[in-house]
DNA sequence: GCCGTTTTCGGCCCGACTGTTTTCAGTCG
């Protein structure tokens, strides 16, 4: 059973329990043992079956003992018995915005509502206003929320690189006007996330309104309101909810620490700081009074470094604040010294007009080096693609000659013909053997036969790892971020057999792509893997992927150290399989 | 239900907003 599958059963419990009149806590709990559980690397399943589950933080015996309930009976048996007494559709229920389980437990009590039909009935006919507590504007309230729900579906989240591309055109804008001084992105967008389910702006002006009327007349702006005097809101044309905060400049640093969370690094950030007797707000850092209340003598700090200072820590880069350990590594002065884009000396994936890319040699050649880079492997791809542009052998034989006499006379850098071959259902590859001598540098890559047991796909990919030929897999585990789940591979596995034969794994930057995955990434690591970060650009323009690469790195915790590829050219080669042939 | 350089029991972040209420509960980020 995948780690998502058991977090999912954990969450709907929890919401089980919470409609039961659980404790607030018990609740929480299994909220939190699922969020741990969906983004652990390895499959949690099997660390059930060690007994190792109770490692992880938030998960003690009685969740591990469910886990292992679930993976053996394929359902939790608490859950099936609380399903006897609430209908399933009640969970649904809990999903509309502002309505949560308290509400619905007493629509299903004291009016016998079960589903959205009959919510939705209930509102039209006035019902639910009988109820104490609940008035005629929240009947108004639910039942819009009820028709947005149709009409739109759920609020769904969007690429970083969607997100981004919004707000730093938005953030630019508000930085041009004379009443702004600082302007910066927070939020997921600022920690570099995968994904973002909003945007949050952070402002000191001398004026706030002015930047809340530019944010509502910006042209990418569809709808605004304000939110008070030091706020507004806004939905893109694209449908990106923009929130825009002012704060005075002597707190910036705390306006700005808050709404970068994220709400994890928050909420352990508080709970340490109350336990030296500080309570931690965006209103700023107060000590707290002898019934252990927020005293009103509130100090403020105008930039994030003066807040971790204050609780007695280094400052936390944003791509670090997921709650993984990095404030107890603030504490003892342990963070690493993440690694920068600037930091990168070459890039190793990459597609040109001989396969399916837009640019030619000399246009991505030269786009890299204006980059800074000391090389560039083209890897077009191979011969059994089945997308068109197939490299035929005598074609990747040209090339091989093309990229020889391109690179003759050139000082600083250089192009090495590669090839992104195809790893086939049973790990061999696609051309043969004495041509891939021929390379200065092969990524294997599966891109047919997706839907093949994890065994399968594991043994496919590691024949490829074993292979001497081999210098790199390629977006391991397949995966479209909001698109298409990862296929089955045992990662660990992978991890294994790459750090034993000297393969190297690769951080693919394309923003849908980002696989592997930070977590991933963490594990290959730990396991002695060699990273390398690279833009499988098919475009002049998408060499710049790079940051979304970097990105997946800096949040897995690599130093530049960790990523081959910040090496220049002939330490960078020495590390090749072949160079220990 | 989880967790411990103040605890193995008794705690468990903080504030805004909303709608409904004279002091607060529920929900959200």
């Amino acid at each position: 059973m995948r780690n998502g599958e058991i977090a999912a059963a954990l969450d709907e419990l929890g919401t089980l329990y919470e409609l039961d009149g659980a404790v607030r806590y018990r609740v929480l709990a299994y909220r939190e043992a699922a969020r741990v559980i969906r983004s652990h690397p390895v499959s949690v399943e099997e660390l059930a079956r060690q007994g190792k589950l109770t490692e992880l933080p938030g998960v003690g015996d009685t969740i591990e003992a469910k886990v292992l309930a679930l993976v053996d009976e394929g359902s939790l048996p608490q859950a099936e018995k609380l399903k006897q007494k609430f209908p399933p559709t009640l969970i649904e229920a809990t999903r509309i915005p502002g309505l949560g389980a308290k509400t619905v437990r007493r629509f299903y009590d004291e009016l016998g509502i079960a589903d959205l039909e009959g919510l939705e009935a209930a509102a039209r006919q006035g019902k639910l206003s009988d109820l104490k507590g609940f008035g005629e504007k929240a009947e108004k309230n639910l039942l819009a929320e009820i028709e947005r729900l149709g009409d739109e579906g759920p609020t769904v989240r969007v690429l970083l690189s969607d997100a981004l591309e919004a707000a730093e055109e938005l953030a630019e804008a508000l930085r041009e006007l004379p009443e702004a001084d600082r302007v910066e992105i927070a939020g997921s967008a600022r920690r570099l996330a995968e994904t973002c389910k909003d945007v949050d702006l952070i402002a000191t002006a001398s004026d706030p309104s002015a930047l809340a009327e530019a944010l509502q007349s910006h042209p990418l702006v569809a709808q605004a309101g304000r939110g008070g005097d030091a706020a507004a809101r806004a939905v893109t044309h694209t449908g990106l909810a923009i929130d825009l905060r002012i704060s005075p400049p002597e707190a910036y640093g705390n306006l700005l620490q808050h709404f970068t969370g994220s709400a994890e690094h928050n909420v352990q950030l508080r709970e340490r700081a109350l336990a030296a007797g500080l309570s931690v707000s965006e209103l700023g850092i107060a000590n707290l009074t002898e019934e252990g209340k927020r005293s009103d003598d509130a100090e403020l700090f105008a930039t994030e470094e003066e807040v971790y200072e204050k609780l007695g820590m280094a400052y936390v880069e944003p791509e670090l604040r997921e709650g993984r350990g990095e404030l107890e590594a603030a504490r003892k002065g342990k963070l690493p010294k993440l690694v920068r884009e600037e930091d990168m000396r070459g890039d190793l994936h990459c597609h040109t007009t001989l396969s399916d890319g837009h640019d030619t040699i000399d246009e991505m050649a030269a786009a890299a080096r204006e980059r800074g880079y000391e090389y560039l492997a083209l890897t077009d791809h191979s011969a059994s693609h089945g997308f068109g542009n197939h490299v035929t052998d005598e074609m990747l034989e040209a090339r091989i000659e093309e990229v020889r006499a391109w690179n003759k006379g050139k000082r600083g850098f250089r192009l090495l013909a590669g090839s992104e071959v195809n790893i086939l259902p049973d790990g061999s590859l696609d051309y043969p053997d004495e041509l891939l001598a021929e390379l200065g540098w092969v990524i294997a890559s599966v891109h047919t036969a997706f839907r093949i047991s994890e065994k399968k796909m594991t043994e496919r990919v590691i024949t490829a790892i074993e292979n001497p030929l081999v210098d790199c897999i390629g977006h391991l585990t397949g995966r479209l971020i909001l698109r298409r789940e990862p296929y089955d591979i045992d990662v660990e596995a992978v991890a294994e057999a790459a750090a034993r034969t000297g393969t190297m794994l690769e951080i693919n930057g394309n923003p849908n792509r980002r696989d592997l995955s930070e977590h991933h990434v963490r594990l290959a690591v730990d396991a002695g893997v060699r990273i390398v970060a690279n833009t499988d650009a098919h475009r002049v323009r998408t060499l710049g992927n790079m940051r979304y690469g970097i990105a997946t790195a800096r949040r897995a915790w690599l130093t530049k150290r960790d990523v081959a590829n910040t090496r220049g050219w002939r330490e960078f080669s020495k590390l090749r399989k072949r160079a220990k042939r």
